[in-house]
DNA sequence: TTGTAAGCGTTATCAT
DNA sequence: ATGATAACGCTTACAA
């Protein structure tokens, strides 16, 4: 039901094999002979089968996404990124996300990668998840982001300058007693999280300040849990003056809880967040911006760059794409 | 380099056909067989090649999403809810943007999909869009997701209801001058921003109010955009006392020009928006909250159904799902 | 530069 | 219930 290679190759008078070169661009082939098939394949509307393609050549040109949430304002944005990549290079985005939208856990995406994809593409998963070391461990083409492993290909901020930098503003400002939401109490080591609480805890260090474990919650990266936890440090007896929430999502949260409270943000205590989030803008939140866009761009070019050199083991280092701070309303010089 | 349906075989001392029937699960295979097959496979940790499968059987077992954004709230979301479904029903989900990420068209979809996906998933593109001609154009099993044509199976929202209601609940509270942040000036019918004005002109002419040309600006559902224009309303001679936004990131953008004019949404003035963002309930904006995520869900049920029920015209007509009003605090009755 | 033909790993149609 | 085998549509040595 379908025009195949072998119409193109009769109408064209030339046999298959020339015109597989011709229309993939190969060399060797006249440009006449490569013209004519075009144009012939073409006025015969003809399009090349996918499965065929890939069965004989062993290549899929699919690159799979892997990610634990695709409506979250980070893994979307991400998200965006790798596809426009991807999409200019031709080949095919599979999308899988490791968690279902409640957040329970789903079928893990390993088994689903072998002989369907070139190359997977990993956004965020805690370094020692069992899911993305199955995924590793099948030895395919594979970056990393928003998280880094050693010998792995990754592309992600530093995490513990954004820690420091976010920090140390709040220390520039006057404050000492400095609040942390957190993602999640427990947590595997090298997590983004535990990364930005180091660079909290260097920067608290390097100022002599005290890191005060009462003044730590956790948010659980959501703007509930971000409420949640800004509500718990506004109870302590002694709250803290200023906030570090690790992502503008749960500084939202934050905002929430101390307009609750009676608090601005900004005026009687200071909040700073990590992302450059759309809204932070709007919501007039300081916050440690990072390219999440570019995360997904580079990464994604990485990874076609290293599919396309069939040198398998150029797998390119880690790459690590700059923040900035970004100074906004929500924060403000420690009242006397 | 891979285990292939024939070492299983072998190992197994029967022929691929059987195994194939064994490992698919279709009938008359002996159970003992069946079992010792499937527990060989097992432990030679045999994995079917797509490609191979597909080249002999005509079934890719892919599902295309095509959407104008990724990163957007209403697209991510709604891409969560097919993803899930994709997922449980084993198919693949390859992930297409009509625009980059800087808004600018792309390669149009079309081409990419054709011997390649079983079926399409289409978000709210306008239904003129010749993007969207063309994939239906291609005549394969496609379901739209918030937007609807005749002919053509969808899962959407009643729009024009969906205005309606919005409107009328600022009608209730005593409100005259209702002014509306609409999508874009210039736009086909039959969409969504279409739909939700005449939504709104409904409930206007039906409470015998005026609509205003003065009073309608274009946001691009952006929440820059629905800044500026909730600035041009503003900046009216009598702007209006309440305003009704087709989304919610209009709103949030109208939100802050309120603000930046000295006025708080709920007390001076009234705003009501569209859609049920995340962030809306932090904003206490009141809004028409619309299912989102099952807005993906049911239209890649639908889908899959009509896929695997191999008669090709079980097409399943238009579905549309409920919306609900959520009154918060940025609506309030007009002051006397 | 072009053609020949042997795969690629399944599925599906007949037989048995 | 199982087996043999011809597709499926392309790529890629190898020849010419």
């Amino acid at each position: 039901m379908g025009i195949t290679i072998k119409d193109v190759a009769d109408a064209a008078g030339v046999s298959t094999a020339t015109v597989s070169r011709a229309l993939r661009g190969l060399p060797n082939v006249d440009s006449a002979t490569r013209e004519r098939i075009q144009r012939i394949a073409g006025e015969l509307d003809y399009v090349i089968s996918p499965s065929a393609s890939r069965l004989a050549s062993g290549r899929t040109g699919c690159v799979a996404v892997i990610t634990p949430y695709i409506a979250r304002w980070y893994f979307s944005t991400v998200l965006s990124g790798v596809e426009s990549v991807l999409q200019s290079a031709g080949m095919d985005l599979l999308l899988m996300s490791v968690s279902t939208p409640d957040g329970q856990h789903r079928l893990p995406p390993a088994p689903r990668l072998r002989r369907r994809v070139d190359g997977v593409l990993v956004i965020a998963l805690p370094p020692q998840d069992s899911q993305l070391q199955e995924v590793l461990a099948l030895g395919m083409p594979t970056s990393l982001i928003g998280l880094s492993m050693p010998s792995v290909p990754s592309v992600a901020i530093d995490d513990v300058l954004a820690g420091q930098i976010a920090t140390q503003h709040l220390i520039n400002l006057g404050h000492e007693r400095i609040g942390v939401i957190n993602g999640a109490p427990i947590v595997s080591p090298y997590t983004a999280e535990n990364d930005r609480y180091r660079g909290f805890e260097q920067a608290m260090l390097g100022a002599h300040l005290t890191v005060d474990p009462m003044l730590e919650a956790y948010g659980y990266f959501t703007i509930a849990g971000g409420e949640q936890a800004m509500t718990a440090l506004l109870t302590q007896k002694v709250p803290p003056t200023a906030v570090f929430a690790m992502s503008d999502e749960m500084a939202f949260g934050a905002m929430k809880a101390m307009r609750a409270h009676g608090l601005t943000p900004g005026k009687e205590i200071s909040l700073v967040g990590v992302d450059g989030h759309d809204m932070s803008e709007f919501l007039d939140l300081t916050t440690v911006v990072q390219p999440v866009q570019d995360l997904g761009r580079i990464a994604a070019e990485a990874l076609v760059l290293q599919l396309r050199s069939a040198s398998p083991e150029v797998a390119g280092d880690s790459i690590r794409l700059p923040t900035q701070l970004i100074v906004r309303g929500s924060t403000s010089p420690r009242r006397a």
